[in-house]
RNA sequence: CGGGACGUAGCGCAGCUUGGUAGCGCGCCUCGUUCGGGACGAGGAGGUCGCCGGUUCAAAUCCGGCCGUCCCGACCA
């Protein structure tokens, strides 16, 4: 390519409303434009970056024996139906009614329709099956941000195994697990396989591929010692008992005027610490009114609620509902003497004694509450959010929790959606068994912006060589006929060699072409310049490091190519 | 969904308080001088001031409504 003939509009000023780096830089340096909220157009740049990021997934998907497919965007409402998702999925999928006023969803995952075909098989001789498509999804999110980290129009890597057993699925997942490390070391991408919580997909097991970023929307606990890592929406830790006394044979109740939080109690005089507390929210689970219990200093982790309940549906009550339900407002509330309601109590507060907690009248509170023998606990669960610095579940070695970016997600979804979409097959004994299944997701805009995010610096960005868009950048400091005859040809031996070059022949300053090679993140520029030439010299500099090289003009190309192969992995 | 900010040329911004000819920097075009880290001079092109309505002799500016974009929060009692 000829950069006098290419649509690279680098801009000079930052873009004003981009706060991510890669965001920032994916403008800057002439990658994305803006179409509308969380819809972006890819510019060359970045379209050919992804071309590379597919080839590399579509690589290593082949390896466990994918096989790739083309599945439409638009779906018809009833599919999704079927598996009870139209409703689960609800303000985040675009809907649409075509001219025969039939419903047409645009798919924000392909769990049925992959399965609507699967329905063709029919025996498990077929098994087991890998299929997989790069793919356009859509998703209306609440709110999109962060340039390409999170879209409403994207292109998914999703593929879906297809096993008779458990067995096979585990296999299937573990195929994937390794082709996804393999994926994300050649994108350079330092990603932490970590548990997760399944979400909106169902299913029994999930682990997500993390790239620590400032940028990144999810929290991570890590422990460095032993490698525990975990999505905080499910995360564990260790939690140091709180001695309790025995305290009295029944709560008693005394006043705490203006008391409203757990903060106030305790520095309320007759109050109590934090561990000393049963936190009371008020949660409707599918539409019922139920009580969450926690340790007045732990945080809730409304996921683990989710998954936990198995709610559908979730939110925190109303302060008319709180009221109706227990007669008090927040501030006040405690689960003893309450009858007939749901109650989940995090299991810190598993044989805790004369704690202290809201008494269901204003400005009221209740101490001497031993939990297992004053309320009513319903169900006990894992609800709380684990905090940077407690000890590792595993080692008890302090962890830490960071932002990360998620990359990749896999899932065992077992039978969730063969059952209902009828995609069964004969075994052995010729009895029909329903079909397991997992998927597995990568999103390629979201892991390109990961790049940036993890390869830049005050310049701008430094790709790895298998994603850059160009390998190689050829910079030519004069026009004049001898420099440019010598670029020209180290450029067609270069291109010989098949490396991704292109050569700045622009009639700008070096400076400019220098700033808007680093910019741009080309992992090599070759500078050519009279100056060199009279030694018979060029330069070679590497973006990463920014060291420079100078090599003889013969064999310079030949020099370049050994080295980028290398490099490509 | 709640809160905040913003919308004027391709990009970054001023002008609005106090209504009267739409401006600056960068970028773009032409010519000349330059040319190893975002050059200089001269001359140019480019704008329904987000949209609709109202007030007024007159609206980028005042008033009302709408749309769009970004950021924060997602209720921790």
């Amino acid at each position: 390519m000829r950069w006098s003939q290419a649509f690279i509009p680098t801009l000079r000023d930052d873009p004003a409303d981009a706060e991510a780096v890669s965001h920032r830089l994916l403008i800057r340096a002439a990658f994305i434009r803006q179409l509308m909220a969380g819809v972006y157009t890819l510019l060359p740049l970045a379209f050919r970056s992804r071309r590379k990021v597919r080839k590399v997934i579509e690589e290593e998907l082949d390896a466990i024996g994918g096989q790739e497919f083309l599945f439409p965007s638009l779906h018809p409402a009833e599919i999704w139906r079927k598996t009870g998702r139209l409703d689960v999925m609800g303000d985040e999928m675009f809907r649409l009614i075509d001219r025969k006023s039939g419903e047409v969803v645009l798919g924000m995952t392909h769990e049925e329709i992959f399965t609507t075909i699967a329905t063709e098989l029919t025996s498990y001789k077929q098994l087991p099956q890998i299929w997989y498509q790069i793919h356009t999804k859509f998703r209306d999110e609440p709110r999109p941000k962060s340039g390409l980290l999170r879209v409403r129009e994207f292109t998914m890597k999703d593929s879906y195994s297809f096993d008779i057993d458990q067995e096979g699925l585990d296999t299937a997942f573990d195929a994937h697990y390794e082709a996804y490390k393999r994926i994300f070391a050649r994108l350079d991408l330092d990603a932490i396989p970590v548990e997760a919580s399944s979400g909106a997909m169902g299913g029994s097991g999930s682990v997500e591929f993390m790239v620590r970023a400032e940028a990144g929307e999810d929290l991570v606990a890590h422990c460095a010692n032993c490698g525990y890592a975990a999505n905080v929406e499910t995360a564990l830790s260790r939690v140091a008992a709180v001695a309790d006394e025995a305290g009295p044979e029944s709560p008693e109740r005394f006043p705490t005027p203006g008391v409203r939080t757990i903060e106030d109690l305790v520095s309320f005089e007759g109050g109590a610490a934090a561990d000393r507390q049963i936190k009371t929210l008020i949660y409707v689970l599918d539409g019922e009114a139920a009580l969450v219990l926690l340790r007045g200093d732990h945080p809730l982790q409304e996921q683990k609620l989710q998954d936990q309940t198995g709610a559908m549906d979730f939110r925190p009550a109303h302060p008319e509902e709180i009221r109706e339900l227990l007669g008090a407002d927040a501030g006040s509330l405690g689960a003893v003497g309450v009858d007939g309601v749901r109650i989940v109590a995090d299991r810190a507060l598993e044989g805790r004694m004369n704690m202290t907690t809201g008494a269901n009248l204003d400005d009221h509170h209740l101490r001497g509450v031993s939990v297992e023998r004053d309320v009513e606990v319903t169900e006990w669960a894992d609800l709380r959010e684990v905090a940077a610095g407690e000890p590792c579940i595993e080692c008890a070695e302090p962890i830490d929790v960071f932002r990360a970016i998620e990359c990749g997600h896999i899932f065992k979804l077992g039978t969730k959606y063969s059952e209902p979409l009828g995609a069964m097959v004969l075994d052995g004994d010729g009895k029909s068994r329903p079909i397991y299944m997992g998927s597995y997701g990568i999103g390629l805009e979201r892991n390109l912006a990961a790049i940036v995010e993890t390869h830049h610096d005050d310049n701008g960005i430094a790709w790895p060589v298998t994603v850059a868009p160009y390998e190689a950048v050829i910079t030519v400091l004069r026009r004049d006929a001898e420099t440019m005859e010598a670029a020209e040809a180290v450029y067609s031996e270069l291109l010989g060699t098949g490396v991704d070059v292109i050569i700045d022949d622009r009639d700008e300053r070096p400076g400019v072409k220098f700033n808007d090679a680093e910019l741009i993140g080309i992992p090599y520029r070759i500078t050519i310049g009279p100056r060199g030439l009279a030694d018979g010299i060029v330069e070679v500099t590497v973006r990463k490091t920014g060291e420079t090289e100078k090599v003889a003009m013969d064999g310079a190309a030949a020099g370049i190519a050994d080295r980028i192969r290398a490099e490509r992995s």
